[in-house]
DNA sequence: TTGTACGCGTTATCAG
DNA sequence: CTGATAACGCGTACAA
């Protein structure tokens, strides 16, 4: 009896606050489903965490009153508790350019898979907003990080590093912090481009793209000097600072107009080989017959031109989906799996052929 | 000196604690500041939400140590505490999708431009990843979700709706739930691409594309369809499951292949009209002597097909403005504000012409 | 102007 | 097997 009188006194005040739903609606807590079942909240949580002993009675009391109340845990609350939020930062330039969004796209997926929230955060490429993206990060306590920012300053990162979350690079490195890079040789699909072009007889060369501060794009650039050195010959390089069809197109132009006109052109990205085609076929010149076109990346819109683009495949889900593999193994404090190979691909389609007879 | 002793209790403890930072470092709390500030927890958070009064040292003396210690705020007991989590749920089918992509960058800036941070969901089109999604919402306690997904169940919003969330729809309705709903005219955008074509000269149209299921979409096919009613004519239409562009240049190619060959294609998407494009040339016709091509949305790869894609162009960024517009008012309690309006416009590149002669 | 103390919803520890 | 209770970090009445 001294128990029911103690359940009454405080029973007014829970249902005073349930009936104060107004605005935004209290939650119904743990609280609410205990009392609902006739437990105790020790044992509602045992129920929803299978953790401990709970009577198989007790449990269906439980699990029927959670159903019946709609009941759904407070993720801010597990998260003061515990500490680890389940969610992971995802850190990239953009989401309206295709290889951020397909690489978004895979991570965010794989992640949800493995019961973790994405949290996508796109830095326009701005120092400014990636530190306040980071400071976010911080905050929300994320159990884990995928860097796919192309901003040279891993200082921001180390905020991260210190915190003690891990944290997986993708398409970059991230110099001096004990973390996974998943990314492609770039160095060797610049030397698949030119081998390709260099087998079919070409002999001059121009490479255009942008933007000039990846340092993938870089290291692309660099394969092909590379191997176009070793077979003695030299390309010409025009790369811009903004990663745009337009501007790609026009550095094209320029290119195509030149003394001693290339008769193969190597764009740093699909998107710049696209812009070439364009300027190409606008200065009445025929792909792939006076100039060959080649890419790299292999998006979706390389087979949407009109000859579909020769490219090197880049193999941007697996990419992805080793990076959750990578960033679940650090956050569980597993080991790490070993790496699936990241293999390059040359894709011919329609816009590589011999040089013209003249050239 | 007996403050002094009180202090020498406390300090202990707090020095244990900081010295136990092993795996996931224990985040300096509000607390750790207070003491290094020698102030309480109270002015401390007076301090960071600029909230009562605070004198000017006492609050120099907080900020360095803030800036000192690189105290970041817990958001799960913010969250707890307050019951506002700052973040909006972003639910779309896909990320891959050039015209989700879209949506959810210009989302994710606006929103975090003005404090929230997105929780992107993909939904990859399936009911059950979908009520998952909306569940992790409600734990998350958002404040407010955009929807853009394309599934017909409206049901799973009505348990946000129930919590007393905001909601607002981009490209759908969800009907019954009071909510705001930001769509550009689907069916108008139809009557003009029929418009277009009619005015050029042609009689004998096909309707191609995909996803079937998808409300604007079969919005669009009605308006062309009424068009041409009006001007006492009919389209054969074939419409796809799957959006792909594969798929969609099979349904062209078949349309081409029959007797009565069509010398207008409407695409129900930009993605469609392209696959058309390929079908056509891949067959031995001109593009758009032969036939000529439409499309819908005026995603970038529009631009990039050679000819260039005509299409009427749906104002993608706005509506993502709009939509956070909205929501923000909807959030704070604010009159919403007038919806500015969604107009399309065709954009003429080099995919339609008259119909050839003898047609 | 500043400090104390409570409670938000959970989980984990400890008694029963 | 189950129940009471102490934190987690923060914001805020209320007291000083």
């Amino acid at each position: 009896m001294g128990f029911s009188v103690y359940l009454e006194g405080t029973s007014p005040l829970t249902a005073s606050k349930s009936e104060a739903a107004g605005e935004r609606g209290a939650m119904t807590s743990i609280r609410d489903i205990a009392q609902a079942a006739n437990a105790s909240v020790a044992t509602v949580s045992r129920v929803i965490n299978n953790s401990g002993y709970v009577s198989a009675e007790t449990r269906a009391r439980v699990e029927a009153a959670i159903a019946a109340l709609e009941y759904t845990p407070n993720a801010g609350a597990q998260r003061l508790r515990s500490g680890a939020s389940r969610m992971v930062g995802v850190v990239l330039p953009a989401l309206d350019v295709p290889f951020f969004a397909i690489l978004a796209h895979v991570l965010e997926r794989e992640l949800f898979r493995r019961g973790y929230q994405a949290l996508i955060c796109c830095t326009d490429e701005s120092a400014d907003q990636e530190a306040r993206y980071i400071s976010t990060l911080l905050s929300q306590q994320v159990d884990g990080v995928v860097a796919a920012s192309v901003l040279a300053d891993a200082g921001q990162y180390r905020r991260i590093a210190d915190a003690g979350i891990p944290i997986v690079a993708i398409d970059r490195d991230l110099p001096d912090l004990a973390v996974v890079s998943i990314k492609a040789d770039h160095a060797l699909g610049g030397r698949m481009m030119a081998d390709h072009l260099l087998a079919l007889g070409h002999r001059r060369f121009a490479v255009i793209g942008a933007p000039a501060h990846s340092p993938p794009v870089l290291a692309r650039v660099q394969g092909v000097v590379d191997r176009l050195a070793e077979a003695g010959l030299q390309a010409q390089i025009e790369l811009g600072r903004v990663h745009d069809f337009d501007a790609c197109r026009d550095l094209a132009r320029v290119v195509l107009t030149g003394a001693g006109r290339p008769t193969a052109l190597i764009g740093t990205t699909d998107i710049a080989a696209i812009g070439a085609i364009h300027a190409a076929i606008g200065m009445g010149l025929a792909v792939p017959q006076d100039v060959s076109v080649i890419g790299f990346d292999d998006l979706p819109a390389a087979r949407y031109v009109l000859p579909a683009l020769t490219t090197v495949a880049q193999p941007l889900r697996s990419m992805a989906e080793q990076a959750v593999a990578q960033l679940c193994a650090m956050m569980a404090g597993q080991a790490l799996p070993a790496p699936a190979d990241l293999a390059l691909k040359l894709v011919q389609r329609d816009t590589t052929a011999p040089p013209p007879p003249e050239a």
